[in-house]
DNA sequence: TCTTTAATAT
DNA sequence: CATATTAAAG
C-alpha cells in the first residue's frame, strides 16, 4: 500500500455519455478508492490460505485496464433506454474484457477451488443459453436438477456489499417508504427478488428494533453485517422530495425525474469478491469455504468495481422487472 | 448439534 | 406488505 494511481486523466463523460456522469454522482471520491495497483489480498492473508498472492499489477496494467473500461463503456452507451437505472442490465457482454483482474484468480491454488470467481447465479430459464462466451456448465447450483423449470433459486447470500446497498436504499428512501418492492427496484441488482429483499428487510428491522431498545451497548455478536451501518436516525421523511409532494405515501417514486435526489444507483454489480458477481450472490452449494474475511474485503461501497464481468444474464425481462 | 440467516407460508 | 414458521448453512 503506498502508491496512488490517478485515473482521472481520461476525459470521461466528455460529451455524450450522460450515464457516466450519473455514475460519478454515485461513485465515491478518488480518496475513497483503493488504488487499483494495490493487491486485493494481503500477502499475509494469502499465505494464510496458502494461496499465491496476486501476480503483480503495475500502473501500466491498471491504466490499460482503465482504458479498456472506458472504451467498453463508450461502446455500450449506444443505446439509451428510458429507464437509466434498469438500462445497465445490458452489461453482459464486453468484448475485449481484460480488466484489472487479469486471469489469475482462475489459478486453482489449493486444488479444491475454494475461490476464484465462479460465482454466478442460476437462472430458472436460462439453461446455459447465456452469453456463450466460454461459460462452464455449472449445474451444481441446483439443489435438485429435477427440471429446468420450477427450480428453486439457490440460497441468496447477503454479502456486505449487497447489504450496504440495501441499507443505503433504505436510508435514502426513509423507513416509511422502504418497502420490499421499492427497495428491490432501487437496488437494481440483477436476480434479486422481492422475497429476498423482504426477508432481509424483516431481519434488518428486527435489528433496528433491538438497537433502539438498547441504545448503548455494542451490537450483540451476530449483527456483524448490520453493525456499523449508518442507519437513518430513525425516520427519513420521503426523500422523494423536496418537491411539493407533501404526502406521497409510497406509490411509485420512480418516475425517475431528470435528476435523482442523490443516489442514482449506477451499475448493478458487486465487488470482485468470490461471494458476489454481477447480480446477487448465491451460495455455490459445494465447498462452502466462505471466507470469514468477507468483512475485511469489504471495500467501502462498490468502489472497487470493475465494469466488466457482470452477470451474463441480460435477457431477464419480466414485467416485474428484476 | 446449535445458532444464524434466508426462504417460504400465513 | 408484515410476521411467523420452516429450512438451510455455518
Amino acid at each position: 500500500m503506498g502508491e496512488e494511481v490517478r485515473i482521472t486523466d481520461y476525459d470521461v463523460g466528455g460529451d455524450d455519455d450522460d450515464r457516466v456522469l450519473e455514475w460519478e454522482a454515485g461513485l465515491p471520491t478518488l480518496d475513497d478508492l483503493m488504488p487499483l495497483s494495490q493487491s486485493l489480498v494481503p500477502p499475509e492473508l494469502a499465505s494464510a490460505f496458502s494461496v499465491m498472492p496476486e501476480p503483480r499489477r503495475s500502473m501500466i496494467d491498471v491504466n490499460r485496464a482503465s482504458q479498456n473500461t472506458l472504451t467498453n463503456l463508450r461502446g455500450q452507451s449506444m443505446k439509451q433506454p428510458l429507464n437509466k437505472f434498469n438500462g445497465f442490465k445490458s452489461f453482459g457482454e464486453d468484448k475485449g474484457d481484460e480488466m484489472v483482474m487479469e486471469g489469475e484468480e482462475t489459478a486453482d491454488l489449493t486444488g479444491d477451488g475454494s475461490d476464484s470467481r465462479k460465482l454466478r447465479r442460476v437462472d430458472s430459464g436460462g439453461a446455459g443459453a447465456v452469453g456463450g462466451a466460454g461459460e462452464e456448465a455449472d449445474s451444481a447450483l441446483r439443489a435438485d436438477d429435477s427440471s429446468t423449470r420450477t427450480s428453486k433459486r439457490p440460497r441468496l447470500v447477503w454479502t456486505p456489499q449487497l447489504h450496504k446497498r440495501f441499507v443505503d436504499v433504505v436510508a435514502h428512501l426513509g423507513v416509511k417508504n422502504a418497502v420490499p418492492k421499492t427497495i428491490m427496484q432501487l437496488m437494481n441488482v440483477e436476480g434479486l427478488t422481492r422475497e429476498n429483499v423482504a426477508s432481509h428487510l424483516q431481519k434488518y428491522r428486527l435489528y433496528l428494533k433491538r438497537m433502539q431498545g438498547l441504545s448503548n451497548e455494542g451490537p450483540s455478536s451476530s449483527d456483524h453485517l448490520f453493525a456499523s451501518t449508518p442507519v437513518p436516525q430513525s425516520l427519513h421523511e420521503s426523500s422523494g422530495g423536496g418537491n411539493g409532494n407533501s404526502h406521497t405515501p409510497v406509490p411509485i417514486p420512480m418516475p425517475y425525474p431528470p435528476q435523482m435526489v442523490h443516489m442514482p444507483y449506477p451499475p448493478p454489480q458487486m465487488v470482485p469478491h468470490p461471494a458476489g458477481a454481477g447480480g446477487a450472490a448465491y451460495h455455490h452449494g459445494f465447498e462452502s469455504h466462505s471466507h470469514p474475511y468477507n468483512m475485511m474485503m469489504q471495500q467501502r461501497d462498490w468502489s472497487a468495481n470493475k465494469f466488466a464481468s457482470v452477470s451474463p444474464y441480460q435477457h431477464r425481462m419480466t414485467p416485474n422487472d428484476k
